[in-house]
DNA sequence: AAGTGGTCTAGACCACCTA
DNA sequence: AGGTGGTCTAGACCACTTT
């Protein structure tokens, strides 16, 4: 059996001896305490990957707590991805993949949560004649006028991102007003402003920079980066806005962790 | 004010006239049934943006539930990412932006599931020296040996993704002998077998087709690509394997949908 | 002190799967 | 039929924030 490499003895030098216990009294929460237990057990190889879980019942059972507490903890790890419930039939053991992963974007929060060290240029602001992806993604006539905008993003004095946002040219429309609005940190696509959009999709791409983009930005023209579109609908689920983010792959890691990594 | 534009009357033509109840005889459970009552509102802009929620013990006497039902109502918001609990303050509308989003391997989970359509050719599989990123990525001496693995990954019969794979060269681990398997489909990375990881890390990078990918791939050299590193660890936190996948992002697009959608 | 989210209990019933 | 996850109740106490 190709798995004898693996016997327990190997996995698990620092052995569980099964003897774990809810501490009452713990600051911890009970159920992350046992999760913490079935997460040690799953790595140390005693629930192995596609095997069953102890059922939720046989768990409170057996560690004295009541059954809600227990499914919080197996929630816990479901939501991890590290086990996968099956109604009727059991939680089990996932393997680990790349397929079983999100990537958040973490970094680009961080920095357009930090204000202070926030700083915007417009580039450009001009009104013109819809033609090619933003006039599909907003759904205009070929030529109709869209308000365009170009910033270029600073953080800690530092060039970040350049950001171009397209939409429909209507002087009426506060969504022209906010993205003429040259205080647009505060503006549009953070989340830290009056925003009249109820929903939005983006798309994530891999591109490189062109040379007014690697120039700005300190980079180098043809080096690969990512672009972030994003489109957002009105109240009346029209699109409104598009437009995309240029930011360098060192500026915004995309990591994400799979499996057991706290022990 | 700048928000008159959007007034109720405007941002609300079906107006929600605050009778919602919870069916209990429906096959939709109560929390649901809640929740999208509570998303309703968010959507109609009852609850602004950045204002308070009920309090989870309010909704659960107003909707004649139990708190526990109610709360778990407001999780399901708060796990989309619509709403932020804070303890001891309230349950806060967040307003929808760019950062508050994650993207998932969906379109790549679709395809390694579906194995009927997969196929697996075996491009190169040698023992070199390491050099490079796979020396550092698996923390071994410059000049040790290496199994480098690379694979052309077919699905419905179209070339869909190229992975190449370094591992350290010992005989008798069983990572080698998994990655020489040429019935590597049923191998390592995939979900679908006996998996001697416990923890990987995954980065997702921006990338370009180089002449040979192009070529396997169908496409144009110099073209933009998604490039997918991953490193997996075995039981004793030693990086054991490091590898990518070269994606085209036509064939695995990265999309997130943010705010309000079912209504 | 009052209100809020966070945890927890000891039950209960249901839908689903497997034997 | 028995086991499993999924939902739900009617309480309780705690930690935290606001007043």
């Amino acid at each position: 059996m190709v798995r004898s490499f693996f016997d327990q003895s190997r996995i698990s030098p620092t052995e569980s001896d099964g003897t774990e216990k809810i501490d009452k009294t713990s600051y911890l929460p009970a159920y992350v305490q046992l999760a913490n237990i079935l997460k040690q057990r799953i790595s140390a190889g005693i629930y192995e990957p596609g095997s069953r879980l102890p059922s939720e019942a046989s768990l409170a059972k057996h560690f004295g707590l009541s059954a809600m507490t227990a499914r919080q903890a197996v929630g816990v790890l479901a939501e991890e991805g590290l086990v996968k419930r099956v109604q009727g039939s059991g939680t089990f053991v996932q393997r680990i993949g790349v397929a079983t992963s999100h990537f958040g974007l973490d970094a680009l929060r961080d920095v357009f949560m930090d204000k202070d060290n926030l700083d915007v240029r417009i580039l450009k602001a001009t009104v013109e004649s819809a033609q090619g992806a933003p006039c599909s993604a907003l759904g205009v006539a070929n030529g109709e006028r869209l308000v365009v905008v170009e910033r270029l993003i600073l953080y800690q004095g530092h060039p970040f991102t350049i950001q171009v946002g397209y939409a429909r040219f209507d002087p009426e429309s506060p969504i022209v007003e906010t993205m003429l609005d040259t205080k647009m940190l505060t503006g549009l696509f953070f989340e830290n402003t009056t925003s009249c959009f109820m929903k939005g999709e983006l798309r994530l791409l891999p591109a490189f920079f062109n040379e007014q983009e690697a120039e700005l930005l300190n980079s180098k023209a043809g080096a690969c980066a990512f672009r972030l579109e994003h489109i957002f609908y009105d109240f009346s689920d029209q699109p409104a806005s598009f437009g995309w983010f240029t930011v360098s792959p060192e500026k915004m890691p995309l990591i994400s962790k799979v499996g057991v990594w706290n022990e």
